[in-house]
DNA sequence: CGAAAACTTGATTAGCATCAAACCAGGTGG
DNA sequence: CCACCTGGTTTGATGCTAATCAAGTTTTCG
């Protein structure tokens, strides 16, 4: 079911081993290399592989030895961890030009497992490679850096919005991050209930409430199974409200 | 009543500016100029300021547009954010040789108040040092890098540990936390119970019952206010019964 | 010593978990 | 094609956990 590329990408299937892409590619400006001309990404000596996912699938997981980051190119993914019990918590998602696995720079291994939400198109940038190019380029190892911080910021986010206060007030906060991650036709991904749960620390009982409740108050419209519209008027004022009521 | 010494160290009272400090560090070898020589610490052009807090004294605040980052030497710091509304979220804890403040070597304001929970002392390392040292010194970035690293970590423990369960799981999983801090007696610092309600997400009636219930179960016995010895054995004894129970 | 802050404990209530049942959509095999 | 199954979802009934409100005690500090 769930496929791994972070130690083996296969020559065949979704993998690309074209560096050519990066030229083109749609989020370089916001992303690692954007600063790298092209004469450089010429002489890369190492693949820069494009993967895609499709939802549910798996990314890397946690205690792999990890040899590459993943810059996310489209999608939405989420890293999380997993008790031996099988109890699960999500820690944050990822989407566009976010760069995920950065503790294999350092020779760990992974800290979570990273699993598409949404179908999902990333590059594999291998460590070596990183390390070639830090070399020439001390602007790199400041970029780095940023992603860093980046991921600290979020993790913060995280434990400061999403983790923190009645159940009805971390549903609308993670709304609220999904509408960050909201696609060309202004639709959010739509977590399941046991996602929900798990990303919220709650029963998927009352995830399924809570968003019955918000559907019935028109912050939330479901489309299909796994998307939704969301009312950012409505979504706002809910804010605004249970912000005020404490 | 709390003093900011993160953008105007004073010469006198707790500042100390002697780079001799450095040498005879006692944390220095799991500090950040672990890799450093004395000829290269000599050549500092930078004053590494050796700074005293007594608890409840602020080392720097959110927003605060950072020009240092700080190692800590001794005693337990902790980051916190408080809303406009009052409310404070603690994220983190830091102790020994942990280095405090990095994104203030990406030009950013801090992200958290950096308060003292014990007495402290730390070492201020100004922006400018740091970016003197890794011009010819390329170890040093990895070890920022590390750095980093160490606070995703520190974000995703309590992001996992100490947000999610029920109340009195906290409570113990903060006592272990708490337990990495413990003085050369043994004793651990015991927070305030608003502290702990911070911390954990709880009222401090919360906090206060369940201390209350595990000072009866022998797992912690109080000394002096701010101080308590733990029972590991009955501590980890709980911990696994209440993972048992899930 | 007196005031303020921190702590403890009790009574009540609100919010969420748990247990349970029914529903729905998509997929499989007869 | 339909019966069936499975996994996700919804909703209800009930109980437990922790918040709230309240009072009293201890500690700290000017």
């Amino acid at each position: 079911m769930s496929t791994v590329y972070a130690l083996h990408p296969q020559p065949d299937g979704p993998y690309n081993p074209q560096t050519q892409v990066c030229t083109s590619c749609s989020v370089r400006q916001f992303a690692l290399f954007g600063s790298l001309d092209e004469a450089a990404l010429q002489r890369l000596h190492y693949h820069i592989a494009d993967i895609h996912l499709e939802g549910g699938q798996t990314l890397y997981s946690a205690q792999q030895i990890g040899s590459a980051v993943f810059t996310v190119r489209s999608g939405v993914v989420r890293m999380e961890r997993s008790s031996d019990n099988g109890e699960r918590r999500v820690m944050r998602l990822a989407g566009g030009t976010e760069l995920l696995g950065l503790e294999a720079l350092l020779g760990q291994t992974y800290a979570a497992d990273a699993i598409a939400c949404t179908d999902v198109t990333v590059c594999r940038i291998p460590r070596v490679l990183i390390e070639e190019l830090t070399n020439d380029r001390p602007a790199l190892t400041r970029d780095l850096m940023k992603r860093w911080q980046r991921a600290l910021d979020e993790a913060d986010e995280w434990l400061v919005e999403l983790s923190r206060g009645p159940a009805r007030h971390r549903m609308l906060r993670l709304l609220l991050k999904l509408s960050e991650y909201a696609d060309d036709r202004g639709l959010i991904w739509l977590p399941t209930r046991q996602d929900m749960g798990a990303m919220l620390d709650m029963t998927f009982e009352t995830a399924s409430r809570l968003i019955s409740a918000l559907r019935r108050e028109a912050i939330l419209e479901p489309v299909g199974a796994r998307q939704a519209r969301l009312s950012m008027e409505h979504l706002m004022a809910a804010l605004r409200e249970d912000n005020a009521g404490r």
